[in-house]
DNA sequence: TGCTTATGTAAGTGGTTACTTACATAATAA
DNA sequence: TTATTATGTAAGTAACCACTTACATAAGCA
């Protein structure tokens, strides 16, 4: 078959170019020429631009890396666990920033292909941080409030720092900035959450 | 001149477009036959479709709207402020929804046009909320904390429940879900905060 | 050596797009 | 009535785009 490298290199010069310039804004030859490829490679590799702009989401789904976040800190104080979730988060989303802004930019047009995506994304993280949640409450350690409400309200303000700095003012904060922030979240959530 | 009732009926249809298709996406043809237009009437108000698009962006600021949001809430007691302001924050995200899709999808292709509206319109908010968490930290009602990141917890919260359901998932939801949600926030954030 | 495979260059095709030009029409104002 | 104004229809233009076809080349393998 085809070379494994140059696909792996047209793909990664999509994932970049349609995340800037959207679907429709990023052309086959400009991805070809960004991989430092000819254009009709990209077609040998690759039927059509649908496929292509197909197999990228495929390829960088980051449904995967997310999961694993949350069972690791269930031993660890609460404060503590939440900081770590709130920074893992952070990280997982300015790592995959370029596909978040894809999704972002994307799903009204393409919904069939993104929507099922990124609801799982949204649904299973916020769920499994309410479920931890919840498991507090039983242990009395925080207060009679929904689950759920909860996780949305941590998620959410981590979400929009993310949202507001790297893809609306595209600078990534400084780490000390960043921690500090992050760990104001969690003193509010904690303080506003313990029974 | 040309008629203000075709013009506006113009950028209306340019609006909901570009916001659903993107700038790219969304064409002179369409535009103008949504708003029931022939094409060249479109290009007869405006000079280029980058000019219809800088008239659009210019004409449907959300910039104004927000601004008088807080000074009407200062003399009403903590919580009831912040239900308040997230409510009257989340109706006016719902209100601009075209245009804060239209914002996030392109902000990465026209920097130049879009960034200062969405700097100012995040900062200009956040800033204001910041001096209000201050002025309560005088006078003793909530606790030692950096009032920016606190305003920046509070509407991230916010904004981000906004995103997920009106422009990610592109459902609305009902009205007491809403209302149920964004008091959970308030009571998280006013248990987090006062002293 | 000869065959296969992955790439390249070059040229082209059919469709679409922003935008233009020319001319017609209906309403309104002088 | 006549001139003006806002629209319409129709046709066209130059550029660009996704995708194709034909042919060349260089490397590795049989």
């Amino acid at each position: 078959m085809h070379d494994q490298t140059t696909r792996d290199r047209i793909l990664e010069s999509a994932l970049h170019l349609f995340s800037t310039k959207g679907y429709i804004g990023a052309t086959t030859k400009e991805i070809a020429k960004k991989a430092g490829l000819a254009e009709v490679t990209l077609f040998r590799h690759f039927r059509s631009k649908e496929k292509l702009f197909e197999t990228v989401l495929n390829s960088y789904t980051f449904l995967p890396d997310l999961k694993g976040l949350l069972p690791q800190v269930s031993d660890k104080p609460y404060e503590e666990s939440l900081l770590i979730i709130a920074e893992r988060f952070y990280d997982k989303l300015s790592e995959r920033k370029e596909m978040i802004q894809l999704v972002q930019a994307e799903v009204q047009r393409y919904p069939e292909k993104l929507l099922k995506t990124y609801q799982k994304f949204i649904y299973e993280l916020w769920h499994t941080l309410a479920l931890y949640l919840n498991e507090l409450q039983k242990k009395r350690i925080i207060t009679k409030l929904d689950p759920e409400i909860g996780a949305r309200a941590f998620l959410g303000m981590c979400f929009a720092y993310f949202n507001a700095q790297e893809l609306m003012l595209n600078k990534t904060p400084d780490k000390k900035t960043k921690d500090e922030t992050l760990k104001g979240f969690v003193q509010i959530f904690v303080r506003g959450t313990t029974a």
